[in-house]
DNA sequence: GGCCAGGACACCA
DNA sequence: TGGTGTCATGGC
């Protein structure tokens, strides 16, 4: 498919999801850190399970980087537990934190005044934090045009013909922002869009009837 | 009771 | 470089 075909499916998908979800608002959250701590909380995890750890995790008070750091490891679990993995995400949220008590003072405020890819590389280097966790904290806390990778997006641009199952994240991404203006808004959206319309269209035992994408995809509904 | 959810890392060949 | 195992809760 040539560049402005690929364009032009993207931006006609996009105006699909958005007219039959419309817009999602995402990151719900009421701050930076909030929305840094949900992106490593959500590691294979169900959002309504994260609702619940990030919760708890206000009323211990535990929703700072300040206040991780200091937190018992015991303590810091038994507010995450909900979200699974409680053991492995006390080392990752422990982990942010520490880079970013180091950095920035704590202050996830700091982060905008970082350039973009030297941010990436940077959230890379912190243990537990991959490319999908570093973009979504780029795009959703930072607001910078950085496209977020996920399953979800792997699977439905796999089905709709437009990606190879076994691409790598930077080739499905450059596909993205290749052939998209780069609008972190426009980012912010499409990403929620394509998880809301994969938790209703698209899992692994399909029920496509009625999906908005259904005329454009390429899956073998018989199957 | 099994499957899956807004992944990342360790280990091995 | 790629495949596999591990981490774990909660909803359906």
């Amino acid at each position: 498919m040539d560049k402005e075909n690929l364009a032009q499916n993207l931006a006609d998908i996009y105006q699909r999801l958005l007219k039959k979800y419309g817009p999602q608002h995402w990151w719900p959250a009421e701050s930076r850190f909030e929305i840094m701590a949900g992106a490593v909380l959500t590691q294979s995890a169900a959002w309504t399970n994260v609702e619940k750890a990030i919760s708890r995790l206000k009323e211990a008070n535990l929703l700072s980087a300040e206040a991780i750091l200091q937190a018992a490891d015991s303590a810091l679990a038994e507010s995450i537990r909900p979200s699974g993995y409680f053991n492995v995400k006390v080392r990752k949220l422990k982990a942010l934190s520490n880079w970013l008590q180091t950095g920035c003072g704590g202050q996830a405020e700091k982060l905008l005044e970082i350039e973009s890819s030297v941010l990436r590389d940077e959230l890379l280097s912190v243990w537990g934090i991959g490319e999908e966790t570093a973009d979504s904290i780029l795009l959703y806390a930072c607001g910078k045009p950085v496209f977020v990778i996920d399953a979800y997006t792997r699977r439905i641009f796999s089905r709709l013909g437009l990606t190879e199952k076994e691409a790598g994240y930077d080739r499905l991404q450059r596909l993205f922002t290749a052939n998209l203006a780069a609008d972190a808004a426009l980012y912010n959206e499409y990403h929620a869009l394509i998880v809301r319309h994969a938790k209703e269209h698209c899992r692994v035992k399909p029920g496509c009837e009625g999906c908005v994408l259904k005329d454009v995809c390429r899956f073998d509904y018989r199957e």
